[in-house]
DNA sequence: GCCAACGTTGGC
DNA sequence: GCCAACGTTGGC
């Protein structure tokens, strides 16, 4: 199973949004940068995500599961653009703000510190493990 | 609100 | 194929 990181501006759709979806989920749709894009079309259902609010928060806040593999994005007619479905699977108990991945050396390689404009991106085991006890859920 | 970093577009 | 111009993202 792999691992990865979804960002989200909060004020557009925020984790608050995505646990209303239940376990159906929903799209995660309206990426056009084609790095993102090719990390959606590796991953598999069962797959596990945090789920990011950029901007205000700029915060880890809970953990996606992956429910339906990359499939044309339904906000678009432009066949270059897919996207999975993921759903709310379990809150942190406290959020881990972008400052205290910053501050842990062994989270500096995280395209979240070296390419924060990366919405979607891959997560290590070992970075998973970290950030999970960090935001008091169990990995 | 500003600006740096990055990706994309389009003219040549 | 190169590169300048432009738009967007996201941290500060």
């Amino acid at each position: 199973m792999a691992y990865w990181l979804f960002k989200s501006e909060p004020s557009v759709w925020s984790w608050e949004n995505q646990v209303a979806k239940g376990t159906d989920g929903e799209e995660w749709d309206g990426v056009r940068n084609y790095q993102a894009r090719n990390n959606m079309r590796e991953m598999k259902v069962g797959d596990r995500g945090f789920f990011y609010h950029s901007q205000k928060d700029k915060a880890v806040v809970g953990i996606v599961e992956v429910c339906a593999e990359a499939h044309p994005d339904s906000t678009t007619d432009d066949p270059r653009w897919e996207c999975v479905d993921i759903r709310a699977v379990d809150p942190f108990e406290r959020p881990v703000t972008l400052a205290e991945i910053k501050e842990t050396p062994e989270l500096s390689d995280m395209a979240l510190v070296t390419n924060s404009r990366l919405s979607v991106q891959p997560v290590t085991k070992a970075e998973w493990k970290i950030i999970c006890g960090m935001g008091g859920v169990v990995a």
